[in-house]
DNA sequence: TACAGAATGACAATATGTTGTCAATATGAA
DNA sequence: TTCATATTGACAACATATTGTCATTCTGTA
């Protein structure tokens, strides 16, 4: 089967891409074992972090995270029963409620953040931080070119 | 709460990390977009590049996109209903038997690639391919490290 | 104020993917 | 050759995530 033709610039998009995807995967099950031992999932430790940082409502979270919002009330719902956060009243929208981290949940997150610092650091010695720093960049100026089409299409 | 410290390198690391996640996100969502005038999904397209580059056993495909064989083979075996892809026999293998495409799985997958190209171009051109290029080579580097470490973990 | 449109949570269906288990099959070392 | 070990497909349970729909609540505008 003869593959469509792609420019050279369009070659080293799809490799690229390809590679982000691939990498992501990986980094996702690392994300895992590191929450694993506080008996969480990569899933919830970014909703506890996203609740940490600012008092947000569940659609809140899912923008800033990039998930449909559905998926982070499902999350949400379970770390309530789990007891690691719990719904407040917004006094700016009678049905939108703020999550908000027990105290059992600041001490899981804690948990689950000490582990991360050692791997991050650990990772992190291996490669040279101004290829990191370039790297993320670039990840982020792709991040802005895809946002702008995309738009435009949905 | 107080956040456990992370070295310089850390912190670059963990900003990585959550890089190459996030957009890892926004890239699948734009293959979804590309298969599924196809009728197909961003898992299925990968399988089927996966075959048609070389026949191959299930789980070997599940090797190659870094995924459990379990979850290849309830994607390969959708697309063999579909009649995208039949198994036919591995003459080093009675168990494994080969993914290979139909000739409907071929014009599938080469409708797919022909947005891809398309898309893949388009992109392409708004970054210098040597960015591109440096990025996939920290991205490959990165993989390696990660691959090492894990393997002693498991 | 009134009301059209957006945002939100609830619910359901479906797709993707991992983990665990089992039996059948290969593989490699003694 | 024999046998412990690894690989593989089948099956099941579960976690993650998207899409679609609906009623409720908010928001901005006329």
């Amino acid at each position: 089967m003869k593959k469509p033709d792609r420019t050279a610039a369009g070659d080293a998009f799809a490799a690229f891409s390809m590679s982000v995807i691939r990498l992501s995967a990986h980094l996702s099950a690392e994300g895992d074992a590191l929450a694993k031992p506080s008996g969480q999932t990569s899933a919830r430790w970014q909703v506890l972090a996203a609740a940490s940082h600012a008092n947000m409502s569940v659609a809140d979270i899912g923008r800033i995270l990039g998930l449909a919002r559905q998926g982070v009330q499902r999350i949400a719902d379970l770390l309530e029963a789990e007891g690691l956060v719990r719904y407040e009243e917004n006094p700016a929208h009678q049905r939108a409620k703020l999550l908000v981290l027990t105290s059992e949940g600041e001490t899981t997150l804690h948990d689950i953040q000490t582990r991360q610092a050692a791997w991050a650091d650990a990772l992190g010695a291996e490669f040279r931080a101004e290829d990191l720093r370039a790297t993320t960049e670039v990840l982020a100026r792709v991040l802005d070119g895809l946002a702008r089409p995309k738009a435009s299409r949905r």
